[in-house]
DNA sequence: GATCAATCAATCGCACACGATTTAATCGTG
DNA sequence: CACGATTAAATCGTGTGCGATTGATTGATC
């Protein structure tokens, strides 16, 4: 029995909070999609765009500590980005092991494009601004926490197993 | 501007909500993983097993309707599930289009483990419960939301845009 | 200042997601 | 019964995510 009162044969879909951000964020992924198809643009490229449009010029490890995404997710979905014209990628003269990437002139008019056409995905959803940006931050918290434990469990040995609630 | 008093250029990921669900999902697959290896299964897989736990001998369509994924993605899968002895698929006598899926007995016992394995991943994490339920609703509802608006969008003609919050 | 460890990006392989298309079976209408 | 339309699953191509490894550069220690 779990703390929910279930026994583990009766665990469903509807008890997983897992199962409701996959789905919400596959969900989202779509929603954007036909927006973001005009621009010529994927989902994760948006989330670059968006990235560098708050600080230009980063390395390709500073993206991924912002997306939580590595090298062998960004290097090819970047060079994407640079063969359409939206990035520049150069080496760091400094430190050649690292590879700037910044924003072009068209990258920027892009990223200013699907800004404002994702605001007008706000509008199709009924849930109120407040509620938006409560559950935003739960939601943050929660990623956070998995996340820290993730570190934690690759610098300490393994715990013993406690049941509790659906995740 | 927009109603959270952004302009566009200001637009940050600590804005979207649609980031917040992508990065937590990609998290929580993430801390599943090392459960998961230790089966053979990963995370897309676990949650058709826990599909089918709670309603077996569905057809791919079901499956699909639940996790709110096609045959495209649904098919490679299973028969990945089945090489590895953990489903049986077989089409249905009475409409031969449809294949329906079971859970074999192996199957069975790892959606046990798996479940139990999950439950641990609880006390990793600071919510109470009561948060992590009432989470799981908004996120739901939202999802629920994207998904109908994405349906009544292709069954209407398109609405002017109208600029709000940071989704 | 030579050498070994650490760091950063890139590469490779596999498993999703998903739009678009194809194939096969069933249904609906005349 | 015929035959076009509909439905279900499978197939194909592209773009992620990510574990594992590689290659190149830098840093640390002697």
């Amino acid at each position: 029995m779990t703390r929910d009162g279930l026994k583990t044969e009766e665990i469903g879909l509807e008890d997983l909070l897992c199962f409701a951000l996959y789905s919400a964020s596959n969900a989202f992924s779509r929603a954007y999609r036909p927006m973001l198809d005009q621009l010529q643009i994927t989902y994760a490229q948006y989330l670059v765009l968006v990235t560098l449009g708050a600080a230009d010029d980063l390395t390709v490890g500073e993206i991924g500590e912002r997306l939580f995404l590595e090298s062998n997710t960004l290097t090819p979905l970047l060079k994407r980005l640079e063969a359409a014209g939206f990035v520049e990628r150069r080496r760091d003269a400094n430190d050649e092991r690292q590879v700037r990437v910044r924003l072009t002139e068209r990258g920027r008019a892009i990223r200013g494009e699907a800004c404002r056409a994702t605001l007008t995905l706000a509008e199709h959803i009924p849930q109120g601004l407040d509620d938006m940006a409560s559950l935003r931050g739960q939601v943050t918290a929660l990623r956070d926490a998995l996340t820290r434990s993730a570190t934690e469990a690759r610098n300490a040995p393994p715990r013993p197993p406690i049941p509790a609630a659906g995740l």
